[in-house]
This record gives structure tokens, sequence and C-alpha cells, in this order.
DNA sequence: AACAAAGACAACCGCGGGAAC
DNA sequence: GGTTCCCGCGGTTGTCTTTGT
């Protein structure tokens, strides 16, 4: 026995919303407020689901929203909060006035994730792809280390093959994250070139599973807090200085038994997986209380109100949540 | 100018938590 | 304690716009 809709499909409209019935849903809501939002599309004579009402006016329509592009400082925000939350989107957006969950989640995806990737870091663990490729070359028995490269590559490909068909990225770059510099301009990377570049990019991850040693020291993201040899437990403390990122985390969440963010490596795993569970036992064992769950934790307040402080931005970027 | 690919954003879907009964 | 219902969340899909060929 499955739930029971929240409407009628067939008697509801679906897509774009017109500006009639962004006013009609406006005024409604002026008078009325939004108490259940099963009745206001029947009271305000719109035909639409009462779901799409309520997401049309909580990602559109409220007055308090912006609609412009996000500023340097709060891409900076969302980066450092989405490398100790994750995918809590509804929390990162808790901290940025006048946006909401979703444009969060959109600008992520289509910019942010990007811009990260673009720097050699992975969005999902935001630690260098070079770095994350000798962890896991650590863990492995020797016998499995040979079939990494290629493994690597099925993981990271995608991010690489961007960066070297659609980004010129010099070979600096590619120095810095472990990989043998190839000619990337833009563009000039034809179809058939494509298998040549996977080879030299297994070769370059081969190399760097070899000889993590003699990789470049000058890494852009040298930690700026944590000493190297930490590295793999404080890879919330980097500076990426050619994106202006700065990961100003405290070590708190990852301090003493290494890496808390040793979650599947592979593409599609959720950042609220195995690492939030860390991230959660941690939270746990710090407060004395359970931090899983629960509204507290759904909307950030007591989190951001706490005096447990998890991160070290400035007071003054950590807003109240939204009403 | 026409077409295709990529990007950006809006909207939908299914699920889980929690309140009310 | 179980059921129903509402709400909010995160993931995904759809659509329009922009850019490249």
């Amino acid at each position: 026995m499955g739930r029971i809709p929240c409407c009628e499909k067939d008697n509801v409209k679906r897509g774009q919303w017109t500006p009639e019935e962004d006013h009609k849903l406006s005024s409604y809501i002026a008078q009325h407020g939004t108490r259940n939002w099963r009745l206001i599309p029947k009271h305000a004579g719109l035909q639409r689901c009462g779901k799409s009402c309520r997401l049309r006016w909580t990602n559109y329509l409220r007055p308090d929203l912006k609609h412009g592009q996000f500023s340097d400082a709060e891409e900076q925000t969302i980066v450092t909060l989405h490398s100790v939350l994750g995918n809590r989107w509804s929390v990162i957006a808790a901290q940025l006035p006048g946006r909401t969950d979703n444009d969060v989640k959109n600008h992520w995806n289509t910019k942010l994730k990007k811009k990260l990737s673009g720097m050699g870091i992975d969005p999902v663990t935001h630690k260098p792809f070079s770095h994350l490729i000798t962890e896991i070359a650590t863990t492995l028995a020797p016998p499995q280390v040979p079939h990494l490269a290629e493994a690597a590559l099925g993981c990271f490909k995608d991010e690489m093959l961007h960066l070297l068909t659609k980004k010129r990225i010099g070979s600096y770059q590619m120095q810095q994250i472990g990989l043998t510099p190839v000619n990337t301009a833009a563009t000039q990377v034809k179809h058939e070139d494509r298998d040549e570049t996977i080879e030299k990019i297994k070769y370059g991850i081969s190399r760097a599973i070899k000889d993590p040693e003699t990789s470049p020291t000058n890494k852009p993201w040298d930690p700026v807090v944590a000493g190297p040899a930490n590295f793999a437990g404080s890879c919330n403390a980097f500076a990426a200085p050619d994106s202006g990122f700065h990961y100003g985390l405290s070590s708190l969440v990852n301090e003493g038994n290494g890496s808390a963010w040793n979650q599947s490596m592979c593409p599609g795993s959720s950042a609220t997986g195995d690492r939030q569970c860390q991230l959660d036992e941690k939270l746990e064992d710090e407060n004395g209380q359970d931090w899983k769950g629960g509204k507290e934790m759904r909307d950030g307040a007591t989190l951001f109100n706490s005096d447990c402080v998890l991160w070290d931005l400035p007071s003054e970027e950590l807003m109240s949540p939204m009403v």
C-alpha cells in the first residue's frame, strides 16, 4: 500500500509557470499565508499541485530571494560548507540569505563542481585527485596496486577528459595533479586523440602511485594549517590560490584517525554516505549528544549557533537560518 | 544561417521525518 | 503504537539560452 498521491495528476497543470499563475499564487499567499499547501492551489484558482505551488513560491516567488549571480564570498561559503556537510543543500542555503537550496544545488552542479575539478580537486571529497589516488594505493595490498591506475581512471577520467578537451590548462597544472603534461590546447584534442590521452592519463596516474614523493612539493593545495605529514587527515585546511577558494576548516572533524573522508571514490557515491556517518559520529562524540537527524540538524540552527565551532568561517558569515 | 553541444536554470519526483489523530 | 497526511529534502529531468562549428 503506497502513499496516496498529493494531488489528482490528471487535473493538474505541469511545466513552466505563467506570469498570471505567479500573480495568483503571490496574491493568495500575501493574503492568506502558506498554511496547507494542498489547499492553496484550489483556493487560489490554480490548476496546480500543492507541491508545485510550494516549490514555485520557495524557489522563485518569495520576496526575500536574490536572483542575481553568486558572489565570490557566497561561492566560498558554499565550497567550505560543502566540504563539511556534503550535499545538505538546505543547511548550506540557510547560511546564504536570499538563496534557496535549489539555487545552491544548481550553482554547485553547474559551476562549482567544474571549478574544483579544473583545479584538480575532487568535488566530492574536496581532496586533490592525485592525493586520493596515492591514498587508495597505500591502503591496497601489493597485488592490487597494478590495477589501481585502471580503476582510478574509471573514476576520474570524465573529470580529466573534461579538462583536457574543454579547458586550456597548462603543463604546470598537469604536473601539480601528478599527470604528465600533454598538449591540451582547448578544442585541439580531436576525437581520435582521446585514446592516446587516456593512455597518458593512465601513465601519469601510475607514476603518481609508484612515486608520490617525487610529486612537486609546491602544490597549490598545500596545507596552510596542518603540516604536510598530516595532510591525509587535514585536507580541509588548504588553499587553492588559482581559484580563490580557501579551505579554512578547523581540523576538528578530521583530527586523530587519519582521513575521515574515506568514502567511496566512485562517481555517484553520495557525499552524505559513509563520510557523513563519520562526521555525524564525530559530532556526536564531541558534543555528547546525538546530532543525527532531527530538526536541529536539518535546519542547521543549533549547529551554527552552538558553542561548538566546526570551522573557521568568520562568525558574521554564519548567518542565522532564514525563516 | 543552421545545426549541435553545452550551460543554466526551473520544475518534478520519490522518499523520509514528524505531527496529528 | 499504528496510520494518515503534510512538508521539506536531495536527486533527477526538462526546457530554454548561449556558444561553438
